[in-house]
DNA sequence: GAACCCTCCTTAACGTCGTTAAGTTCCATG
DNA sequence: CATGGAACTTAACGACGTTAAGGAGGGTTC
């Protein structure tokens, strides 16, 4: 039983980090080979095909976002307000670590069961908060296609290298007819950091307001 | 100035039509221009490349929904939260339309601006209702991410057609160690519908508890 | 130690994709 | 009738995902 010179784990992690080189399109399989020294055809036998290559990918995003240097998820602290907004930015961060990241990991099924361990502490931290169990499904469900949807809009605004970054001056001056739409561009396309933030802040307060049962 | 055979519009169109057959990874150049009774290359007239028209696409998308059978966006009657619940269920119901249509759509960019002028209707109704032009900018993006992000889920959910949809019997059989997790399966992958509505009535909370300036 | 087998990779090739180059048809206009 | 541009076709290119066939190399078996 000789040591294989690959395995899954290796080139997931390789592909991963050549994504931020090439991004999504230009993530072709010899590239990928190449940068492992080896040829194409030898990708598969590890995986079945490419997509198994992606949901690999997204599984070890997925294995990084738990790995926290503390050990604790969800992140210990607060109330759980407190913690979901620590989650979210935290989804939202390792995402943006990978050029395509949103679309790599929504786009993909996890290949092992370590996300339920993470989910399932997730979820039972909201019902000690108070949240039926099915509630808390939905309160999560909620704050994450929140986030998911946020960062894919915002990669796709970002500059792939062919398709030249929005240029926001341009866009206002096409929209003068539409003082609000063209003005709103600034807040939707700039200062992503802040617009992610008070958003979420909206959702985790929605979630409060309509999903967690009042004690009164 | 003979009339060309084909246009933008006509090829846009016929290119959605034939998305709900084959999938976006089915949607080739060449099957679309067989349905135009064309060859592939006579795209490269009327479209720089396919992003192109995957770009006219998703501006037809948009066209559509705009255009409501009594010609009001955003939808007439009640108060903002009605109505940005109108505007994302709409939204929604349009993107489900088409296979793959919440990639094609927020993967895309518009070729014109005719989005502006309902985006900017959406914008003063909600400056109307008492938001600073920023927060309803910022109000309408919470809601618009909300919903992409849940309709890429739902879609990348359901069965491709060489990829098998989810099982949720065979997940929750998995996850048997981690029963809310299991369990939060029935409440993400089913009943759709609900999911959306329990969510957005959430979002929609939330704006008005944030992004709301309140009067008294 | 020879025979065998299983693991992991290579070489070669197939069909399809997006795209480009060059040529053709057709009609409006001078 | 000749000119010319608009709108298409034919042919082909290189790259892609993928498959088939085979070879190197170490482990196990007699």
């Amino acid at each position: 039983m000789a040591a294989p010179r690959l395995d899954r784990a290796l080139v997931a992690r390789t592909a991963l980090g050549l994504l931020n080189d090439v991004g999504l399109e230009g993530l072709t399989l010899r590239a990928i080979a190449a940068e492992l020294g080896v040829k194409a055809p030898a990708l598969y036998w590890h995986f079945k095909d490419k997509q198994a290559l992606l949901d690999e990918m997204a599984t070890e995003m997925m294995r990084r976002m738990f790995d926290t240097p503390d050990g604790e998820f969800p992140p210990a602290g607060g109330d759980w307000r407190e913690r979901v907004t620590l989650m979210m930015r935290g989804l939202r961060a390792h995402l943006l670590r990978y050029r395509d990241g949103a679309k790599v990991y929504s786009g993909s099924r996890f290949t092992d069961t370590a996300y339920a361990g993470g989910m399932d502490a997730a979820l039972s931290m909201l019902v000690a908060a108070g949240f039926t169990p099915p509630r808390a499904a939905r309160a999560w469900a909620t704050a994450y296609h929140y986030t998911i949807g946020y960062v894919i809009e915002e990669q796709s605004v970002a500059a792939a290298p062919d398709r030249e970054a929005i240029d926001l001056a341009a866009r206002a001056e096409r929209l003068t007819d539409y003082p609000l739409a063209a003005q709103a561009g600034y807040e939707l396309f700039a200062a992503q950091d802040e617009g992610f933030e008070t958003g979420l802040a909206a959702v985790v307060a929605g979630i409060a307001a309509t999903l967690l049962p009042r004690d009164g």
